[in-house]
DNA sequence: TGAAATGTTGGGGCG
DNA sequence: ACGCCCCAACATTTC
């Protein structure tokens, strides 16, 4: 009797999987299996953090086919030996997988199809990117009219989800290695594995629950802010596939229908473009793979970036003397998550104040995040340095104050990573530097000494950065000359 | 999914 | 009562 591989990439669900559904009808006969390539472990943008929920997110897949009857089969090692391998010892006829459009993903699945039955089958978009194009056939490069193509598309719907299959077979014969258990997930992200806690999360942000609204009822107005939790806090298991796109989508799309207010519409909505945004940057990478080594905007290679290590430095260490920064860059490095808000506004400070090129931020986000994905991380850092797709215009410069103030009004956000500034009081959290020495001895926050002083004053940083980046406008040469 | 400078408007205090 | 000025609030422009 044949079998089918399922080969598990990042789609660590049993709900609404596509190629998982695709193997069983090929075959009663399943084989999960994960790969963990060494040449991901080795590049630059992997991050022990996110490794970590990886591991423990398969476990969780582990235990839920084990329930079924089933059992995970995990490897270590080149993807297509292993699956030569595999297909050997299973007698398995086919290989299906979820398509995965990053530009490492579709090498690497290139190469396996050469020489192996692979089967590509549904993706880690709602849409694959060759579905959203222009009437003539070329991908959008401007977000809106991407997002109007994008829902002209049928929009997915809970009811044609497919449902995770009940039982599974599996032959016995094939050895599992053990799946490590270093590195360990750091006590401090919240962010609990498993498809489970997916699903919890998805109807507690759609429904709410006995004692609270539904968040995405008010998502438009609270999603921007840092001291309230009004965003979904999902990105981390759409990154692995321990929720699907689609079933995402439907959920925000249906919640829109179902609005009793306009602004539970609205806000509805609001959620929906952010998984558009996802979809689009999705598409951006796919059809323009030099991103991820250069700007989509080539003139913007010229800037002359300072590229100040220590400058660096302090800002991967959350000191360079702005709250706001620094809190938030310590809530990545503790945690292994930022607010989106929050994403902006350090982005714009290292690339726009301390004038760092934006690959160098885009790293150390890969390193850190555990929802790190290329095409929205690379998508956001361009938008932010002004040199991508629909990019903010270069001279559009985040003022680290104003945003804190508008953002974190009563500091509470501030405060929560920053201890040392507990006891300053609200007139001076945003401002730090601007307290007379009395108040700091008093609060016990010496300026310099148990924070920093602001590393570079944001004012001057701004006109430099326009006048470096007005020069790699002016000496590109002019477009068709 | 900016910020700051500049322009416009309209209410109210005042002579 | 009327015009004048101030200035907050909002809109527009510019980088």
């Amino acid at each position: 009797m044949t079998a089918a591989i399922w080969w598990i990439r990042r789609d660590l669900r049993l709900t609404d999987n596509q190629a998982l559904h695709a193997a069983l009808n090929h075959s009663p006969h399943l084989v999960p299996v994960f790969i963990l390539d060494p040449a991901l472990l080795a590049s630059p943008d992997s991050g022990a953090k996110r490794l970590a929920f990886l591991l423990d997110s398969l476990r969780c897949l582990a235990a839920d086919l084990a329930s079924r009857g089933s059992r995970l089969i995990f490897r270590v090692g080149p993807p297509q030996e292993q699956l030569a391998t595999i297909l050997a010892e299973s007698g398995a006829s086919a290989i299906f997988a979820a398509e995965d459009f990053s530009p490492y993903a579709r090498r690497r699945d290139a190469a396996v199809a050469r020489n192996l039955p692979l089967c590509l089958v549904g993706g880690v978009s709602v849409h694959p990117p060759a579905a959203v194009r222009k009437a003539d056939g070329s991908p959008y490069t401007v977000f809106t009219p991407f997002s109007k193509a994008w829902k002209s598309l049928p929009l997915p719907r809970s009811n044609a989800l497919l449902p995770a299959p009940r039982q599974i077979s599996t032959p016995l014969n094939l050895v599992s290695d053990p799946i490590p258990t270093e590195p360990t997930l750091p006590a401090a992200v919240p962010f609990p594995p498993g498809e489970a806690e997916a699903q919890r999360r998805l109807r507690l942000f759609i429904d709410g629950s006995a004692g609270a609204p539904a968040k995405i009822e008010t998502y438009a107005d609270h999603r921007n802010r840092l001291d309230l939790a009004g965003t979904s806090h999902l990105s981390p298991y759409l990154r692995l596939g321990m929720l699907s796109a689609r079933q995402a989508a439907a959920a925000a799309v249906e919640a829109m229908e179902q609005a009793s207010t306009a602004s539970a519409r609205r806000s509805a909505e609001t959620w929906l473009n952010e998984l558009i945004w996802r979809e689009f940057y999705i598409a951006i990478l796919h059809c323009f793979p030099q991103v991820r080594r250069s700007s989509f905007r080539p003139e913007f290679e010229r800037i002359a970036w300072r590229n100040d290590q220590r400058a660096f430095a302090a800002w991967t260490e959350g000191r360079t003397g702005y709250p706001v920064v620094d809190a938030a860059m310590r809530q990545l490095a503790e945690s292994g998550w930022m607010h989106n808000r929050a994403r902006m506004i350090v982005a714009s400070f290292l690339v726009k104040d301390l004038l760092i090129d934006w690959r160098w931020g885009e790293r150390w986000f890969m390193q850190h995040l555990i929802d790190g994905d290329p095409a929205a991380n690379n998508g956001g850092w361009q938008w932010t340095a002004g040199v991508g797709t629909d990019a903010a215009p270069y001279f559009r410069v985040f003022n680290p104050v104003l945003q804190s103030q508008k953002f974190d009004p009563g500091g509470t956000f501030i405060r929560r990573w920053l201890p040392e500034l507990a006891r300053v009081p609200d007139a001076h959290i945003h401002t730090p530097w601007e307290m007379p020495l009395a108040l700091q001895r008093q609060v016990g926050c010496l300026i310099g000494q148990d924070y920093p002083r602001p590393i570079i004053d944001h004012l001057e940083a701004k006109e430099r950065t326009l006048a470096v980046y007005a020069q790699a406008r002016e000496t590109a040469p002019e477009p068709g000359a």
